[in-house]
Formats: structure tokens, sequence, C-alpha cells
DNA sequence: ACTATTTTTTAGACATGACTAAATATTTTA
DNA sequence: TAAAATATTTAGTCATGTCTAAAAAATAGT
């Protein structure tokens, strides 16, 4: 309802996202460190959110989105992904060339816009790195299960669902590697001194995936 | 090159199209009263662009671009137009909808974005409207005559080749009426108290326009 | 050519959203 | 549990883009 800027917007879909991970008050640093900005001018900007009662903003105790605050995040994301998908499907973007343009497109204010290209699109469940689409009323369909290639034991044929989208050079390395959405793997052999791991791809090549790689890919489960 | 903000970029655009028409230098007040801002506010940001070399401004005499403000502002006026055609051609919007999200979209910041729109649209040479599209390099290709309505003389027949986007109103007005780009309109009757005229359109019936009218409308000659 | 009118600029103010540096809470650790 | 370390807030500043009111310049009318 209320018309907000690029700036509140940004925070409210962050405040989503971080509490999507902790399930908990999201702090101030947290916040900082993700947007980009010095702790003092999220206290700021939490104190203005408060006020129009998107946030629950305590002192000391960080903030949480108020059912208004998250139903305007949940619509940010909508449109995020929902372009996303456009740019990939239609205009033929690589995955890790959409999300800075999305970023800025996320903030076109036009309810219209977005649910014609919701139809044009043809109502896509997920966006290009796997993540649920939020339908026009907010609701979000989540994967069942939320297995992470890193916590997938020996032997496992697993196909790849998700992955994190927070990384350019993450996102860059994958697609060079020919590990997108649908690449079926075998967990080769783990390496315990370092959370490293070799895999089969497409029951061809075997390369070895660090760490840092395996903890931002979900799969899910392929049974025999 | 330059990064510039919304604000900055309409600035230019608005400066481009007053150009356009007065062949001289734009006016304070005149850029006022297109911007919905107050003419101190003009003078302010006429020296700001002035500094970053994008208009010559000289004080009491008004702004004209300089070719990189040029550049910018075609540039920008290539986004809108590209998006408007977008949303009419595979978005289904009417073509009275769509000026007020152009005016959001055409800020996007992302040379790869417009010029995949561009091909995904097939290069089209004009806009809902009947405007001109600009290509990438900036070239724009107006039409060889820029006849209006109110100067065609009656018994000419004549095509709707363009209709000016800035009246809301009037493209609903044109809307209902069917008098949509392509239609044949003959001048059946002049009325110089009020400049009004009475057209047939398509052969078929007859309807009266108004001054206000028929000098936003711009047609082609067709020979019999 | 002088006055009246209109246009434009100047000066000073305000809201937004960011910042730095200092002060104050909270949490950790010994 | 008290000092040290960390997290957060407060106070004061800045740039952007806008505004109002007053001053100055340009234009028009007689």
């Amino acid at each position: 309802m209320e018309n907000l800027s690029h700036s509140e917007e940004n925070y409210l879909k962050e405040i989503f996202h971080l509490s999507a991970q902790s399930n908990d008050r999201v702090s101030t640093n947290h916040l900082a460190d993700r947007l980009n900005a010095k702790a003092s001018s999220i206290t700021d900007m939490l104190r203005k959110l408060a006020d129009k009662e998107l946030v629950s903003y305590i002192k000391y105790k960080g903030c949480r989105l108020t059912d208004e605050g998250e139903r305007i995040a949940v619509q940010i994301i909508r449109k995020h992904r929902l372009w996303e998908t456009f740019l990939v499907k239609k205009l033929s973007f690589g995955w890790e060339e959409v999300h800075e343009v999305a970023e800025q497109l996320e903030h076109i204010d036009s309810e219209k816009l977005i649910d014609s290209l919701d139809h044009f699109l043809d109502y896509p469940k997920f966006d290009p790195h796997g993540d649920p689409i939020p339908n026009k009323d907010g609701q979000i369909e989540y994967r069942s299960s939320k297995l992470k290639l890193i916590d997938v034991g020996i032997k496992s044929r697993v196909e790849i669902v998700r992955v994190n989208e927070d990384s350019l050079s993450l996102l860059k390395f994958l697609e060079q590697q020919e590990l997108t959405l649908g690449t079926v793997i075998e967990i080769m052999e783990k390496f315990p001194f370092d959370d490293s791991v070799r895999i089969k791809v497409n029951g061809e090549r075997n390369i070895n995936l660090s760490k840092k790689v395996i903890e931002n890919i979900s799969v899910k489960l392929l049974d025999e």
C-alpha cells in the first residue's frame, strides 16, 4: 500500500532473507554486513521502518518483520525472481548476469506489470537459480526437502535443484563447469580434512568441489 | 558513461523534447512547467548538469544540451520507447497504460538489457504511439513528413501514424473511438470558428474532433 | 527611455539516507 | 562477576533534490 523508497524496500527484503535463515530477530550488524552499510545507518532506517509499522524493532535486540512488512518483502522477492526468469528465458541472459539487473527491476512499481509478466512467463514456479517464486497472493511453495550437497552421503546420486545466487563468481564457476540446474551428480569421495568432495557429473567426468561450493548447492535425492 | 540520478536523466530527456520543438535554448520556466517543479529547482539542477558538461547553461538565457547530454537523452528515449513497445506487444498493455510504467523502466541501467530487449522485439522502428525508436547508436529515423491532422485540407484521405502520448485522457478517448495507428480518415468538413473537423473513419462512420484532438494527431497522406 | 511585469536567480530551509566518531549496552572470557 | 571485547546507538555532518521568499535581471508597454 505504502510508497517505499528503493532503500526501504531493500531493507525489508534483506530482513526477510536473514529471518528465513536464522528464525530469530535480525541483528543490526548482520544487516549492516549484508547491505554494505554502517551499523548506525541501519539503526536509523530500522527506526523509520518501525514508525511505518513494517518491522518490530527493539533497541539492542534487532528487528523482525511485521505481517505487513513481510507481505511487502515477499512481493519484492516475487518481482525479483520473475524478472530473473524473464531475463534468462526470454532475453537469453546467463544465470550469473541476472541478479544485478533484477535488483533494479524489482523496484518498478506496477502491479499490472508484474502480473502480466507472470502470465507471459506462464506462471513459473522457480527462478533460474532454483528459488521458488511467490505467487500473486504471496504464497511460496518451498521445496519439501532442503538437502544441501554438503550434507549428502557418499555414493548418493542427486540432482542439482538450487544454487545460491549471492556469489557471482560461484555462478560463473558452475556455468563453466556445466553444473546447471538438473545436472545429476554422484558423490564419489569425501575429504574430511577440508570438507571437499569428489563427484561424478552426469555419469561421465569426475571433479573436485570445495566446501565453499557444495554448501551453496541444494539437491534432491534420486532413487536408484 | 557517467552515472546519473533519475532526476538528472529526466531533466536531460525533457530538455531534449523541448529543444526539438523550439529549436532554441530551453527556458527555466518552460522546464519548470514540464517537470512540475519550481523555477528555482530548475536553476539548481541546470548548474549541476552544466558542471557535468551535459548542458550549456547561460544565466537568464536558458540551456541547451551538449553533444554528450544529447547522446544520453537519446539513449533514455530509446529505453522508454522500447519498453513501451514491449508492454504493448508482449504484455498486452493498452497504449494509454504504458507511459507511466515506461517512465520508471527507462532508468534501468543495463546496456545488455536494452539491446537484448531490442533484439527480442525484432528491432522495432516505432513505438506504440508512432514515435521513432532511436537505434543502439542513437540514430533516429524521423518520418519524412510531419503532417498534423489539423493542417490537412478538406477531402484528403490520411492514415494515422502518430499520436502525442502526453495526454492520458486523449489516448483513452482515441482508444474508445477506435482511432488507433493505421486508421484511415477522410476530412469531411472543417469548422473554422473552433478549428474542429468532421471526419469519416475507415469509410464508415462520421465523427467530430475538436482542435485539441486533431493538433495531437500526425498523419500521412494516402494517394487516391 | 522609463516604469511595470515577467522571468530567473539567490539565499536559506527541509527531508532523505548515508557517514564518522563518541558514548553506551550487551556479551564474552578469565 | 568484573574487565575486555563486541555490538549498538547517539550526536553531529554531508550530499541530493526539493521548496519558499526575496532580490535581481530581462522584457514589454507607453
